[in-house]
Parts: C-alpha cells; sequence; structure tokens
DNA sequence: ATCACTTATATCATATTGATATATTTACCA
DNA sequence: TGGTAAATATATCAATATGATATAAGTGAT
C-alpha cells in the first residue's frame, strides 16, 4: 500500500516545502492541486502516520490551551531522499494518469534536476500525442462501423472531447518546456 | 449507493442500444468513454444484479456448451424510464465533475430531448468559464503572495494547467453547440 | 503443438471517498 | 451583548471503487 501511494509522494513534497499539520496539509493540496490531484483526511491522517513509522518524516505535538493538539509534522533527511527518487524515477508510458503524475512531479519541480523535468515533459508530450491520434483514429472507426447507427452522432461528440483534451494537453506541454527552458 | 450512483446509469444507457452481459458493457464502455469514465468488473456484475433486483433490467441466462453460462440483460420500458429521469434531471453547478457528468450524458444523448442536451452543454460552458476565471485568479494571487518563494515557478505551471484544461473544455463546448444544433 | 489472446463470470483484499463527530476560537453583524 | 457562521484541527467509518487475480475454454497464428 505504502510503497506504490503516490499521494504519500505528493504529502512527502508538501512536507519538503515546510512542516505541516495535517489540516495544513489538506487545507494547501486541495487549494493547489485539487484540479487534478485530490486528497482527503481518510488519506491523510493514516498516510502521515506511515510516513513517520518508515522514518520519512518525524512528529512533534504542539499542546494547545483547549483545542486538541497539533501534530507537526516535517520531512527528514530520508524523506528527503525518497522524494528526490520518486521525482527521478522513469514514467511508465502505459500508466493511464501519465498527465497527473507528470504534473504533480512538477508541482515539486524544485526538488528535482532541470534537465529532468524536462526529459519528463516531453515524454508527457509524446504520449499525448500518441492519445490524440488513437482518438481520432477510433473516431474514424465509428464513422465506418456505424453509419447508420442513430447513436453515432453522439459517441462522435464525446469522441471529440477526448481528442480535444489530448490537444490542449499536447499544447501545455510545449508552454511547460518554454518555460522550463527559461528557468534554467 | 444504487440511488446515486452514476456508473449505474452508464450501464443502463449502454443496455438501451442493446442487451449485453457484463463482459460486453465493460468492453464496450471502456472503449468508447473510458477516457473520461472507468468502469471495473467489480462496478459491472454487482451492478447488474441491482438493476436486475430493482426491475430496471431483465436478465436471460445463456447456456453454452463448455463455456460459462452468459448472462444477458435487457432493459426494460422502468429502465428506459428511469433512464431518461436521469438524463434530464437539473445539472449540480456544484459538482466537481460536471464536465465528465455531461459527457456521459451526451454519450446518450439519442434518449434525451434535444434542447436539453444543449441547455446542459450551455451550463457546462459557463461552468468551465468560471473555472478557467478561478484558475487565473488563482495564479495571479499565487505570484503576489509567494514573490520570493523558489516554489513559485512550478506552482505556476501547475496552475496553467488548470487554467489550459478549462480553456479547451470551453472550446469543445462550443463545437458540441454547434454539432448539436445541426442535429435538430 | 505451443503460445498468446479473447471470451466470460466472479471474487477479494486493499484503497478511496465523502460525510460526519467533536470541540474550541475567531470574526462579524446587529 | 448575543448569536451564528466560519475556521481550526483531528479522527473515524460505512459505502464504494480499484485492480488484480482465479477459473475455464475457445480461437488463431507460427
Amino acid at each position: 500500500m505504502q510503497t506504490k501511494n503516490t499521494t504519500s509522494f505528493a504529502i512527502l513534497g508538501a512536507l519538503a516545502s515546510r512542516p505541516s499539520s495535517g489540516y495544513d496539509l489538506k487545507k494547501f493540496l486541495e487549494q493547489q492541486i485539487g484540479h487534478f490531484w485530490k486528497i482527503s483526511y481518510g488519506q491523510v491522517y493514516p498516510l502521515l502516520k506511515v510516513l513517520a513509522q518508515s522514518n520519512l518524516a518525524s512528529v512533534r505535538e504542539q499542546t494547545q490551551k483547549g483545542r486538541p493538539p497539533r501534530y507537526l509534522y516535517t520531512i527528514t533527511p530520508e524523506g528527503q531522499a525518497q522524494l528526490r527518487n520518486w521525482l527521478h524515477a522513469p514514467l511508465d508510458p502505459e500508466s493511464p494518469n501519465l498527465d497527473r503524475e507528470v504534473m504533480l512531479r512538477l508541482f515539486f519541480g524544485r526538488f528535482s534536476e532541470a534537465n529532468m523535468r524536462i526529459r519528463q515533459v516531453e515524454q508527457l508530450k509524446v504520449w499525448s500525442q500518441g492519445r490524440a491520434d488513437q482518438h481520432a483514429a477510433a473516431g474514424k472507426a465509428l464513422k465506418q462501423q456505424h453509419e447508420s447507427n442513430p447513436d453515432l452522432p453522439f459517441w462522435l461528440i464525446t469522441a471529440s472531447s477526448g481528442t480535444a483534451a489530448a490537444i490542449a494537453l499536447t499544447d501545455w506541454c510545449d508552454q511547460t518546456l518554454t518555460a522550463l527552458k527559461g528557468l534554467k
């Protein structure tokens, strides 16, 4: 569970910028990456415990008058190493969520090598171009195989949403590559 | 569980076009709408049973030599009514997945009223424009509040992905509206 | 004749969601 | 001054969903 759980790296990445409580993390990640990566309390609190048990983060209890105690988590050197490890690990082009994976890594780009970041976005671009082609081909196949099917116009519409999204992703990769190269 | 489960409407919608087994459904839906709506056997088989118990679908067992029996599900008149019901139900603009919900309904557009389809895509367009604005505003806020934060360039990049996706969605709505109006 | 893929149903451990309970402080309005 | 809404903060849990796997036979290619 904990080994390949990407959300735990999201938490680790957030901790790398500053120590936080579960509440902080949820609020921060929801705000910044909520549009492509969901996190819930049901994930955050158990994962923080796992992180602490695995020595990737350390806990400090801040007792407060009246309020429940605040558990402040800090990333350990081992946690930083694991984070960097994950950021530089090879991408799996078979992953159905390569876009979200790359975006998440990019969000923590401060902790990765500039060349690696660029290479990963380049890989994502190739991937999304492939997807665009696949969706376009699927649309053509639909037209031929379901010529007189009354569902066809609607099926074509949803197919077009796949193509559109893939093309938009490709464009975003281009813009991002420009931005990343300007950063070096 | 069964009442507000959108995936069960996806299954119902697929059954509306032709009777299918769980295997058929999984393959078909994965192929056609897998890019925005995930289905797994772990959902399909239990949901089919629920559908049959609720009288929204009927089962017919096709015994085959050697192979395990094939259970062919057919939509009932009650199921068709429920499907139309869902297709015409008001959209919840608070839903974080309004885009996927509208796309799913559109995929089964054959069974809904032309005007309703158009209205829903118009609503989605307004929604996605709002999102684009929100993401743009969030980007500006980031620049001001984290001016000297080394994370800033990376946070801006992921923020831009939100804007880009929202704009692409808005454009797709426009194209879709044209297509839908041509259909009337 | 072997290997890989497709057909077909089904299950299950694990993971996730989304809502809720709890309890206090702060902010704001009238 | 009182009221009430929102923010702070942790935690849990039932209901769902995921993803992989088991089973078993047929099809097709080399």
